[in-house]
DNA sequence: GTTTACAAATGTGTATACACTTTTTCGGGT
DNA sequence: ACCCGAAAAAGTGTATACACATTTGTAAAC
């Protein structure tokens, strides 16, 4: 679907991003950028301003990129959004679930399982975020599958960001019993295992503890 | 917030499609734009990454740019989110609803009446589209807006697409319906409505009229 | 020693140039 | 008259060039 050098780019960026492997607020100068990947600027530049429209990178006029650094007020609103969403999408995920697709959710659920006992923070974020997109592809709603996807990448950005050590183990548990539920046909208890597991997530974020921030004026905000 | 030439062009370009006065798969040649514009074609090409990043426009590599024509089942997929959304949104609106905010959505639909009276179809599509993203922004919720917003944008192109020319008169009354229910506080009732409502809208496309297709393949199928 | 002014360096924003691909045009063959 | 094929035209994909803004570094003034 897409194989040009410029979603190359930027596939590259978000995993990076999403990775961890660049920090929020870290500078992304595009001639740097351009000499990594070997191209020249124009197609990095087409690349950010891709990133810029998923919020995973800010883009400052004249000044440059950013890898984004989400507040959090836009944190718990993308939860809300993703609670909102996700609900309805289990409710409907029960009404056509069939062997196969618990199947494979299974599947995915044993490679988060792995992720996790590896302590690799950056896979397991990834392969944990993935279920729900995965949830999403299993409903066979293309649009669905993408605005979730668009959403799941941020949040994996606000975790890696504001996400307590211990806490990620509990997901990959509710993920079980979601799947537990929604073999069973029982739309309630799915759809309330979601919503209290999104819930989980978001508060076991640790959004008092003083976060790396790129912004002067938030840094040093009572000094 | 976005005053760069690249999103002045690029919202340009979303108006026009929007309103219709680019019909779907109309080819939009790089240098055309850029002339019509008074700048280069490095901007116009920007703009119409972001665009096709959007779903209104299709980039076919090394053949250019067309205004998006959305399937039938895609149309589909985007009114499924849309219930999902919304039903959810409306219930987080009537726990938080208050006169002011009742107030402003009724000045809107006033508009809205406006429009319909006027019949101007491509003002009217997008004021009964920005209903609902009005609403989102009431809630305070930024990212659930923006959310919204694209998909809303993708819905003005399938409506103009599909939609019978008496068919948007109801949804006007609509939403008259679903504030009195907001302001009422019934949260079962807006819920009922609002998802009503969109199933209305999308029973109202006629998905089975031939739609004039800029894809040769399915416009000649059967031939 | 601190501050201000200015110059060098760095980096972004946009235009242009050029290689390559697709589409169109036109002429000869059937 | 229709169909193929090659050349011309038009258009996209990427790199480079240059104007301008921002940042950094330096030196003089206080």
């Amino acid at each position: 679907m897409e194989l040009c050098p410029t979603d190359l780019i930027a596939q590259a960026l978000t995993k990076a991003i999403v990775e961890h492997r660049l920090q929020p607020g870290a500078k992304l100068a595009e001639q740097k950028l351009a000499d990594h990947f070997g191209v020249s600027r124009t197609l990095v530049r087409q690349a950010l301003l891709q990133l810029s429209q998923h919020q995973l990178v800010r883009l400052e006029p004249a000044r440059g990129a950013f890898v984004a650094a989400p507040s959090v007020v836009e944190a718990k609103q993308v939860f809300a959004v993703r609670r909102m969403i996700e609900s309805e999408m289990t409710r409907e995920f029960v009404r056509h679930v069939n062997p196969a697709k618990i199947k494979v959710l299974r599947a995915h659920v044993a490679q988060e399982k792995l992720a996790v006992e590896r302590g690799d923070a950056g896979g397991r974020t990834e392969l944990l975020g993935d279920f729900h997109v995965l949830m999403a592809e299993l409903t066979g709603n293309d649009v669905l599958a993408q605005v979730l996807g668009q959403l799941i990448s941020r949040c994996a950005l606000i975790t890696l960001m504001y996400q307590s050590a211990h806490a990620a183990e509990h997901s990959h548990e509710e993920h079980g019993q979601i799947i537990k539920a929604l073999a069973a046909r029982d739309e309630a208890l799915a759809v309330h295992l979601m919503h209290a597991h999104l819930q989980h997530v978001e508060e076991n974020l640790t959004f008092d503890r003083t976060v790396p921030s790129s912004d002067i004026a938030t840094a040093l905000a009572g000094f």
